[in-house]
DNA sequence: CATAATTGTTACTTAAAAGTACCTACATTA
DNA sequence: TAATGTAGGTACTTTTAAGTAACAATTATG
């Protein structure tokens, strides 16, 4: 069984990654679909993007709903669960914010316009 | 230069990976030498403290002071910079805490005490 | 009947993170 | 003079994370 020495290694597990904050910034703002998510992350994989969305799942964050189509139609949302995060989540974002104003004199050299992509 | 997607993959840049958290959540409880973090997580190797240390050093949210003595007494602290993650962190432990209480029956099981060790 | 659209899987490869082992410095103490 | 304690550096290796490329499934559309 996995041991911590200090329980916010357990919090890290769970969001800990490349990828996993920043899909759930996401689904804290609506529940998407893949093809979304994909769009909005410009740099991530299909490969990474399932696993990643899976290990989330597992680990009682979000929510995968099928929907039986063709072509398929698969949609994220965050959980009950899931929703616990969102404080940490929004100062991250928020910190993230003013870490780059604070950086970088002028944020639109850092920023890539991804949001109306989608 | 970096570019982002999304302003959070700045914070995580700054306090992602394996260690840095956990640091920092030590360091907001106190100023320490060393060693102690050493001693505080068990873990970790020499070489990636230091790694861990400057980086965070570097990126404005920690202090290193260095009192010149043999043999050499180095202490790291947080900068005001480094208090303002004080909320992420907090909620971080909190969230870390609660996890494992729900996800482990008893957690005994997976906490490694090592406060005492200090 | 071939093509597109959407989500996902798999084997393989590459890149990044982390770990190992050994080295330095130097005043104090035994 | 040899060992101790503290902080840190470095070359090298291993492990883990992430990326690549190809494939599957299904039905509506042209």
């Amino acid at each position: 069984m996995k041991k911590y020495n200090i329980p916010v290694e357990a919090a890290l597990e769970v969001i800990g990654g490349k990828w996993k904050v920043v899909i759930l910034c996401h689904l804290i703002k609506d529940k998407r679909r893949t093809g979304e998510l994909k769009r909005l992350m410009p740099g991530i994989t299909q490969k990474m993007l399932t696993q990643q969305l899976r290990e989330l799942e597992d680990d009682g964050v979000i929510l995968r709903e099928v929907y039986n189509q063709v072509p398929p139609r698969v949609e994220y949302s965050l959980t009950d669960y899931g929703w616990s995060l969102k404080g940490i989540l929004d100062s991250l974002c928020a910190w993230g914010e003013q870490h780059i104003e604070k950086t970088y004199p002028n944020k639109e050299d850092v920023l890539v316009q991804t949001e109306e992509l989608v």
